[in-house]
DNA sequence: CAAATTATGTGAATAATATCACATAACTAG
DNA sequence: CTAGTTATGTGATATTATTCACATAATTTG
């Protein structure tokens, strides 16, 4: 079943079960059922079979799937058996929360750069260690220490500018947490985290439902 | 094309055209076609056409959508019109930072309780005026303020029994931020936002392509 | 007041995604 | 070594979502 169009949405269940499958290792479980895994990540079992057929065969018929075969199997088809530097623009409220957040480190990420405007904040440094440098060094410092992907948590009104520096630098992922649509070239991949949305959809629901 | 089963996907886009309706009436641009407004949310025009279309019909043909109009009747469908009310469980770093962000109250939604266990943290005053309350006051609390969405901001291990708490208390709407599944009873609607989830989409977009 | 223009609303076509259902393979027990 | 059991891998099917394409209605222009 390889060389299929992998489906977006494949990609996105298979770092829930990424996620499921480490914590599974932790509590020393080595081998889990399709249905197993399933209920604990909240989709059908025949979904995750599917997911995975993209990709090979990691399972034992009749028994299910070694755990951390299958997560190391993951990680390979994720990416993410290696290194991505992050760099964190606008070090607000969100920013500085994010950069805080010691779980990114287990997953393979790791911040390498960090860019404000605000000459209160630039020549910081943060808890992490990291110096705060100015947005119009993005060029630069993204070069030297081999920034992946770019982050954002400026205010809507900056995120476009920031996103046409990050491109320029050279930068091909960003994800977005300001709430605009922002324009790349094709060569850069951008995902949007709004959990507004989110809350609204949780207001349509309770709205229609009562 | 009223009463037809209405696709989820259609509702988080509606929450995406709102917020760009909004900017648009900050601009005093009064009318909109559903061309232009699909290249601001990065959408098919004919999309947005089909989405509004399960609803009513809120343009005038040849013209566009008159953007205050159209925003209003957005607001409508998905229950905007009225206030929300929000209860934030664990105060850390993310739910402090998200606690602290204003934005929430312009689309109405207001904090009206925010609960931890640390109890170095219970009875402390948040920046918005709120008192920290212990987990174990969740019913009490979330009845009294008559609290309708609760986010949870939790370390993983602790969300499924927060969540089980939220729903004692009566609430119906759960937003996630823990990378962990929960379960609920079906009269309680679950969202769920893992950023994790977008980097991993990134990574894995920036290793097949290189 | 026609004719030209514009942009909505929508049925039909297409594409993407999820689920079913079962043949297949591994393991277990007698 | 055979029969029974279990759970994967996958073609077929069902469901859901997106896009096309054009008839329709409002507006503007000559
Ligand atoms: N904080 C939240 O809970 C939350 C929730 C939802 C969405 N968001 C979005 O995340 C973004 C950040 O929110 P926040 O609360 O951290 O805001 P904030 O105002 O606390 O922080 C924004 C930071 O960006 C910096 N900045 C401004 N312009 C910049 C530029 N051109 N280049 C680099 N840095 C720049 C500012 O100096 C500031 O440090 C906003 O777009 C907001 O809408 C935040
Ligand atoms: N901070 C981030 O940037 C970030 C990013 C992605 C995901 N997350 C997720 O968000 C959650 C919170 O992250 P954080 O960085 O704020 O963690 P944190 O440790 O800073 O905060 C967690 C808070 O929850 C409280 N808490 C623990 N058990 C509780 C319980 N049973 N009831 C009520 N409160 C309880 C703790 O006292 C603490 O105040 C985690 O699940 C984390 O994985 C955070």
């Amino acid at each position: 079943m390889k060389f299929a169009k992998i489906p977006m949405a494949t990609i996105t269940r298979l770092s829930v079960y990424m996620r499921t499958l480490q914590d599974l290792l932790e509590d020393d479980v080595d081998v889990i059922s399709s249905e197993r895994l399933a209920r604990l990540c909240g989709v059908n079992p025949a979904q995750i079979r599917k997911d995975l057929a993209y990709f090979g065969e990691f399972g034992v018929r009749g028994v299910g799937y070694r755990v951390g075969d299958l997560l190391g199997q993951i990680k390979e088809i994720l990416g993410l058996t290696r290194r991505w530097n992050l760099a964190m623009v606008g070090l607000g409220n969100l920013g500085s929360a994010l950069i805080r957040h010691a779980n990114f480190l287990k997953h393979g990420y790791m911040f390498t750069a960090a860019f404000d405007v605000d000459p209160q904040k630039v020549g910081k440094r943060l808890p992490n260690g990291l110096v705060i440098n100015h947005v119009n060094e993005i060029e630069e410092v993204v070069k030297e220490r081999e920034v992946n992907v770019g982050l954002i948590t400026t205010p809507a009104s900056a995120a476009q500018s920031v996103a046409n520096q990050l491109v320029l630098a050279g930068i091909n992922g960003i994800l977005n947490f300001a709430p605009v649509q922002i324009q790349v070239p094709d060569c850069c991949h951008v995902e949007n985290v709004d959990f507004t949305i989110s809350l609204d959809t949780i207001a349509y629901h309770l709205s229609v439902s009562s």
